[in-house]
DNA sequence: AGGCCGATCCTCT
DNA sequence: GAGGATCGGCCTA
């Protein structure tokens, strides 16, 4: 498969380069982009990220893996940018992180959820879950505007159906067959790469900025952000923070 | 819609 | 040896 079949474009290195915090809102609307094989094209589009400063920071994030300094598990984070940090959690799954700013500084940002956008039977069969049921009307979703794409040839999804994909950081991963031995330390802006983020365009707008979620130490830093008002954004529906125009 | 629970194992102390 | 950037099932409401 030519690099001309996939959507978008790659992204540039100096764009994840730059403060963490700064970086992470601008990834929402972006596509994460997996190839499998000769034909297999899985993508999402990124709807919920969460920031981790790096130990250089002035403000201590004890949350952050990179909290203590470089270990072999987490040595990526210190690495270039750009690339695929992936940890396995609580013996069943996977989180993967996109590493940000310049060699030596370990900011990180965790993908939570994708919109599921191509290959969305594949995903659901990663994630062991039934093929979605058949809808009769037009797909709901697509029809409110809500998401973006979400449909292909042979699935309809309901907003249930694609919120079960990929809404979560462990979920995303079985979803899009990612995995620590196979995609720790991956380039992420490598035309070659089975694991890609690119740029198609999509104007993120409305962000919401809340805590993060699932971690004791350093809760209340405001490091969270998810398209306001996406059904596949994980967490409670109600969260509160605050509204962000990006740009 | 939200809270509690168990599964399961790697990493770092 | 403790605990974790999680998930899905089961419970109450």
């Amino acid at each position: 498969m030519s690099a001309a079949h996939l959507p978008g474009r790659l992204m540039k290195r100096s764009f994840f380069e730059d403060a963490v915090e700064h970086v992470a809102p601008c990834l929402l609307g972006k596509l994460l982009v997996r190839r499998r094989g000769e034909s297999e094209l899985l993508a999402g589009r990124i709807v919920e990220v969460e920031a981790y400063l790096g130990p250089h920071h002035a403000t201590p994030d004890a949350a952050a893996h990179s909290y203590r300094g470089p270990t072999p598990r987490n040595q990526v984070m210190f690495g270039p940018a750009g690339h695929a940090y992936v940890y396995a959690i609580y013996g069943m799954h996977f989180c993967m992180n996109i590493t940000c700013e310049p060699v030596g500084r370990a900011g990180c940002v965790l993908l939570r959820a994708l919109e599921p956008v191509l290959g969305l039977d594949a995903m659901a069969r990663n994630r062991g879950l039934p093929r979605s049921r058949q809808v009769r009307r037009k797909d709901e979703a697509t029809r409110t505007g809500i998401f973006s794409v979400s449909e292909e040839r042979g699935f309809r999804a309901t907003k249930k159906d694609l919120h079960a994909l990929a809404s979560g950081p462990g979920r995303l991963c079985q979803a899009l067959a990612i995995t620590r031995a196979a995609h720790n330390g991956v380039d992420l802006l490598d035309a070659r790469s089975p694991l890609q983020v690119r740029d198609d365009g999509f104007g993120a707008e409305s962000v919401l900025v809340t805590k993060r979620i699932g971690i004791r130490h350093a809760a209340d830093l405001p490091l969270r952000f998810c398209l306001a008002d996406h059904r596949c954004v994980s967490g409670p529906r109600k969260m509160e923070g605050r509204r962000m125009k990006l740009r």
